[in-house]
DNA sequence: ACGCAAAATGGTAGCGCTACCATACGCTAG
DNA sequence: CTAGCGTATGGTAGCGCTACCATTTTGCGT
């Protein structure tokens, strides 16, 4: 049956085949592919093996004329380099891994596309692995990434398990940690600080005249410190300890989604009805709050200013139009990417910590 | 200045060291990585190398004893294998390539969460990559893909052009395309059919009394066929052709996002005033397509009914709910791996063409 | 006690590629 | 004409691991 799909498959195609190897048959073991070796290229050819190498990876010191030939033989033949030998070989696997909480987050989006694209104009792949919110899973990613030796680490905020430190350490591979600040990272580092976005927050909001103002976050650590930093700068501002010593805060599963936006203005306003204004630690939340906002007919800003976090691709579309805090995803990303291909093509990188700071984007929901 | 911050994270650590393997000065060439090897811990564990690969690779094979004593190696050295090496050797690389649009689709994102759920519990890691929504750079990433000589392979959608086919055969791995039906697919498939899921959009809203649908679509190839089989359906029921002989369409740039809902609304309104129902090509564009007709006071649904695709997880708390066409991606991410996982196992699949369905999730929007 | 199968372990030879050094061949300078 | 250099190409020897088969050890029935 199965094959029977292949057969189909087959005979739509066009009819130019592949030689196939002339090995394919008399080889002596059982090993190996039955695949088209760079040794059947360059019998082809007419050169040697480390030729045909030498066209894939070094053009420039082969004559125009080999180089042709060989590109021809390795047309006809359909042959396609095997990378886990030649990185094997050469200690460069032209891999990167990215630990990330989770690929799909809208608010890494543009950070690991701007990363994939950077890598990938400089021959490198890059592989994602979920640690999920909690990082429960970190320790045992990390080992499975290194058993693959990438020529990098990326990493989503900074390490702070010591035995994954260690082993990172002692892999001896180029790290980048991101999206988070420490004087003390492992190797490189671009990011932001979680604190100061909290504080500037508070500040911005003071200036508003807002005065109770209220928090929903989702259960992240970074997300946390934004909570945390907005609480200091508040309690230092004199706002948040009118009526109660802290600010009001309502924490929800990650990653935050539109439900739990819903939820959190709910069971705020029934806790501390005299809120006006809720810092989201997500687009979608602030979104959630504002669809509950709507459905209890309160008018935002008006009566509950709202601020998000992301600056997602909605934000400005929303209603009313999302106030929010944007950081250059997209920058983060190249800049992570440039350090380890600076490091990994033997340059010294000159700013091996870079902080990329954030700003408010002011919209109609404040 | 890098060594003095790698310096620093090295004094925070605890101090349990790894013992540096015995080779990593006296060895003859100039290669190698100077890491530990399978032949460190072999020796320090007193068995031969082969033990060590049977006790990471086929531990039910080694005595209880002999596995307690390499492991305890293992610990000692801080060894981590090389996949590399391992791959070559045995032809399994453990690697699975999903080829995907994008990875931050909503759409595929519990697609390829439960994908790499099942394949991480079966010992491979997936690697995602990127083929943009035109699909251009396809052939050129199929090749890099085969290029690390995956365990298997998934595509997003069936692969039309000739070539890609060609190569996916010819490369002899296994093959699952997704998200999509064919009679003929190169290898295995795991989908469903969106000309069905277009007729049963027109049909559930020609029961619901709407005689003027409309469409709002991102440029994607599937998409467009779930308009296509709208309006096919529409045309069959008699609907659609009463004012206009097409379903009045408005395409934007993929993905969709909140901004083209409202844009697409805001213009199909101008050119035809009369529709009382958009079908939008997803969720994020039905959101977008309610929130400019509550900008505008047009009621949902009394006035026009909505419906999204996707069941994202916010569809249910949007304002009104929105009412839209659910796909089991978790079944699709988990029978695509499941597919081959056994093929891999040398098991045969029993079903090499599985079609998932649909169904139409009714809330408020309609 | 012995024979024999099953279980446990090891030796050897690659997997397909590239680093390293050697060689061959022009070409210019003296 | 030859020394000396740079460019183009090749031979050899691994990279670190596992398949394959051989060997040793163990267990158990008779």
């Amino acid at each position: 049956m199965i094959e029977k799909t292949r057969g189909q498959g087959v005979e739509i195609l066009d009819d130019i085949r592949a030689l196939p190897p002339a090995h394919a048959e008399g080889r002596r073991g059982r090993r190996g592919t039955g695949k088209v070796r760079i040794t059947d290229v360059a019998k082809l050819a007419g050169v040697a093996p480390i030729t045909v190498s030498r066209v894939l990876n070094a053009p420039d010191s082969v004559a125009a004329e080999t180089s042709r030939r060989v590109r021809e033989a390795i047309n006809r033949t359909g042959y396609v380099p095997n990378m886990l030998a030649g990185g094997l070989a050469s200690s460069r696997s032209h891999l990167i891994a990215a630990l990330v909480p989770t690929i799909a987050s809208p608010v890494f989006q543009a950070t690991w596309e701007a990363l994939t694209e950077t890598f990938s104009g400089a021959g490198y792949h890059v592989t994602f692995g979920q640690t999920g919110y909690g990082g429960a899973r970190e320790d045992e990613l990390i080992n499975t990434m290194i058993a693959r030796r990438p020529d990098g680490i990326v990493l989503t905020g900074i390490m702070h398990s010591p035995s994954g430190r260690r082993r990172l350490i002692e892999a001896d591979i180029p790290v980048v940690e991101t999206w988070d600040l420490t004087p003390t990272p492992i190797d490189m580092l671009v990011g932001f600080s979680h604190e100061h976005i909290g504080e500037a927050v508070a500040e911005y909001l003071h200036g508003k005249k807002r005065i109770r103002i209220a928090i929903i976050t989702a259960a992240d650590e970074r997300a946390r410190r934004r909570a945390k930093g907005l609480a200091a700068a508040a309690a230092r501002l004199g706002i948040a300890n009118v009526l109660a010593p802290e600010v009001p805060m309502f924490v929800a599963v990650a990653p935050g989604t539109l439900g739990s936006g819903r939820r959190g203005l709910t069971d705020l306003l029934a806790r501390h009805p005299e809120i006006d204004a809720v810092f989201c630690s997500s687009d979608m939340l602030a979104l959630g709050v504002m669809i509950e906002a709507q459905a209890r007919g309160i008018p935002v800003p008006e009566r509950i200013a709202v601020v998000g976090y992301g600056d997602l691709n909605f934000a400005a579309d929303t209603l009313p139009a999302l106030t929010t805090v944007s950081v250059d995803g997209p920058a983060i990303g190249r800049l992570a990417a440039r350090c380890i291909i600076d490091r990994a093509q033997g340059r010294s990188v000159a700013e091996p910590i870079v902080d990329v700071g954030f700003s408010i984007v002011e919209r109609s929901s404040v």
